[in-house]
This record gives structure tokens, C-alpha cells and sequence, in this order.
DNA sequence: CGCGGTTTGGAACGATTGTTCCATATTTAG
DNA sequence: CTAAATATGGAACAATCGTTCCAAACCGCG
């Protein structure tokens, strides 16, 4: 007897994730997006309950294809340094698009709000989590493999990288230049020889 | 003639500051920045301009202090891998104070409207150089030395060095625990030897 | 003392905030 | 085709937003 919605609601939910993305929490009103979903009010609220319940969900669906895909793709289909470096370029690679200089949802969330949300800082630090994860065992994995120096030590460097990754990130936000960003990378690539 | 203020101008531009600086610049308001300095509305528009003006003075205030007395008094005072050290320690030193995760003031901006807001970007660039350009005196003066390994890019060494720090400042806000930021400033000066 | 000029406190502004409500439109089940 | 159920559109809510205004309080100079 019921009714199915009119608007598709993971693409509704991705909008308002590219809104919030973009201008952050605080400066993204319910009024943009209503105007950056094409989605009625009313149906935004019964949809996701309240803005911060939108806001969380967005930040899990982003969280959920970066994590979920990204990082396992490349660790399964790369070499160890091919696949820290495509990581880092992933993030840079978005800035050839005009305009686009948004760096990362959750660390962009992890500044705004994490310090005074504990939920949120949940996600954030989550996150953090699986991208050193990553890191260390593209690491061990390099050094096994004679690709990295086998006398550092491993989780220092994952730790380091995470660091310079989310440095980058923040670059991103400010400073969206080619080889600024490159340089990054080149240096965190440099370090593990 | 005329009559001088009653309150102090620039501490209360400290006080506007530091609540600028924990909760950002959406989320603070005129009334938070009422009750944060104590002093009248009036006597804020008056003084300051308007809240954008009033957010400047404070993040161009904060820019000055950092830059101008911590960066110097480090690179005069102390051995390079130390001066290199002690910045690190300067914003992991702070979360000692309970609750006092607030990072770096300009690096919060950076995040938050250097994206939306070339003049506040413009302050946050100056400020990134200045540091890495420390970092890169620092590092060449410790291969000179021989505290640092002299073979090394000193360029690639000091933009790495900056993305570290800020990424700490990343860290910082989400997750502000000693041992897990202290190994950012070792996996840094662990590089350069 | 009194005048000139500023600051101050507090009320008030319109605009926008997040949120709710309700009548209407729409779709499925019987 | 009717009835039940839910989504939709748009108005409306109180609260808060950044900002302005004005009369009263205040200090320094003549």
C-alpha cells in the first residue's frame, strides 16, 4: 500500500555530500540543500531525519566508497610504491578538474567538527586507522619485496606517511598547484627507499 | 577631546581569537564573541568592522605571534634537528592543557575558507611559506653541520617536512594523544639524519 | 564647570537559520 | 474504483543570525 519515493535517494544523499564537502558543515544550509539536491524540504527531513543525520550520512557514504574501494583496490592491483603513490595521486589528481580543490570530506570534517563531536570524530579517526593500515602494510610488504629499505622502522613511516598525506589534503584546500602537491609525494616516495 | 576605550583593544582581540580558533568562523557568532570578550556590540563593530573584519584581525594577530617571535627565536636559539623538534613539540605541547586540542589556528582557516576566500588564503599561503622556508634553513644549515645527511634534495626534505607538521595539526584536532603525535615529530627528524 | 565627541548598553532591524505542519497529490492494495 | 497510506510542495514556526541605530554615560579639553 505504500509509496516509493519519487527521487533516488543515494544519489540525493551524494549531492548533499558534494555540498557539504565543498563549504563544510556550518556554512551549508538546508536551504542549499534543498537547491543542491532538487529535493523538497520535508522530504530531505523524513528521508534522513535532521541535518546533522544528513550530514552523517554522507559522511559514511563517502567514508564507506573511499575505504571500502579505493584503498583495497589498490592494494591488491599495485606494486607497494606504485600503490602509495597512486593514493596520493588519487587525491591530486582531482584538482585538474577546474574548481574542484575540496581534498578529503572526513579530513575536512576532522577539523571542523571532530574536535567537538565525538560521533564524528568515530568516522574520522576510523578512517585514520585504515589509511596507516594501508600504509603499513604497503610498507612491510615493499621491504619484503626489496622495493623499500628493510632496516627502517615500518610503523613510524606508516605514521609519517599518514601525516604528510593528510598534509597534502590541507595543501589541497589552499594551494591546489601541481608540483606543490607533487612534491609531497615525491618526498613521502623518497623516504621509503 | 576625544575619550579612550574602555576595554583593552588587543586583548580583546586575543579573546576573539581563541573563540574563533576552537569553534571556527561559522560556527562562532557575534553573540559568542560578545560573551568571549565582554565587551559591547557596538563597541566590536566600532572598533573592528564587521564580524569577516573582526575574524582577519585575529587570524592576521595569531599569523604575527607565530611567525614573527616562535620562528626566529627557534632558528637562532637552538641546534637545527632541535629548532625542527621544538616547533613540533610547540603544537603537541599545548594539548597538555586539558581540552586543548585546538591546533593551529591558521591551519583550521586554511580548511575552512582558504578554499572560498582569496584574501584568507593569501594569509594562510605566507604563513606555510615562511615555515617551510624555516624548515629548509634549518635543514640545510644541519647538513652543513653534519647533523643531517647532506646528500639529500634539502628542498623536497623541508616541503615534506611541512606537509608533516601539517598534518600533526590534523591530528591534533581529532585525536590528541602524546604518543600518537609524538611519533610524527620522530618519523620527521628520523628522515632527515 | 560645561561643552564636544566617543563609547557604551540595549533595543531593534530584516534576513536567514533549522524545523514542523498541513492540505494536496499520488500510488498501491483490495 | 475506492480506500488506505505516504510523499510532496509550500507556508509557517520560533530562534538566531549579522548588523544598525539611538539615547545615555563618559572623559578630556577649554
Amino acid at each position: 500500500m505504500p509509496w516509493e519515493k519519487r527521487f533516488d535517494v543515494g544519489e540525493t544523499l551524494t549531492r548533499a555530500m558534494h555540498a557539504f564537502w565543498t563549504r563544510g558543515y556550518e556554512a551549508t544550509s538546508m536551504q542549499d540543500l534543498v537547491a543542491a539536491t532538487g529535493v523538497n524540504r520535508a522530504s530531505l527531513y523524513a528521508t534522513y531525519g535532521d541535518k546533522r543525520a544528513l550530514f552523517l550520512a554522507a559522511l559514511r557514504k563517502y567514508d564507506g566508497e573511499v575505504r571500502g574501494h579505493t584503498l583495497q583496490e589498490l592494494a591488491r592491483a599495485r606494486a607497494p610504491a606504485e600503490a602509495i603513490g597512486a593514493l596520493f595521486d588519487k587525491f591530486i589528481g582531482q584538482t585538474e578538474v577546474p574548481g574542484n580543490n575540496w581534498g578529503c570530506f572526513i579530513i575536512n570534517t576532522a577539523l571542523e567538527l571532530a574536535a567537538h563531536d565525538a560521533e564524528i570524530a568515530d568516522v574520522v579517526n576510523a578512517a585514520q586507522d585504515e589509511i596507516e593500515a594501508f600504509f603499513l602494510a604497503m610498507i612491510r610488504k615493499g621491504q619484503a619485496i626489496g622495493e623499500f629499505d628493510p632496516n627502517r622502522n615500518a610503523g613510524l613511516l606508516a605514521h609519517q606517511a599518514l601525516a604528510s598525506l593528510l598534509g597534502l589534503l590541507v595543501m589541497i584546500r589552499s594551494r591546489p598547484e601541481r608540483d606543490y602537491l607533487d612534491g609531497v609525494r615525491d618526498g613521502v616516495l623518497r623516504s621509503l627507499r
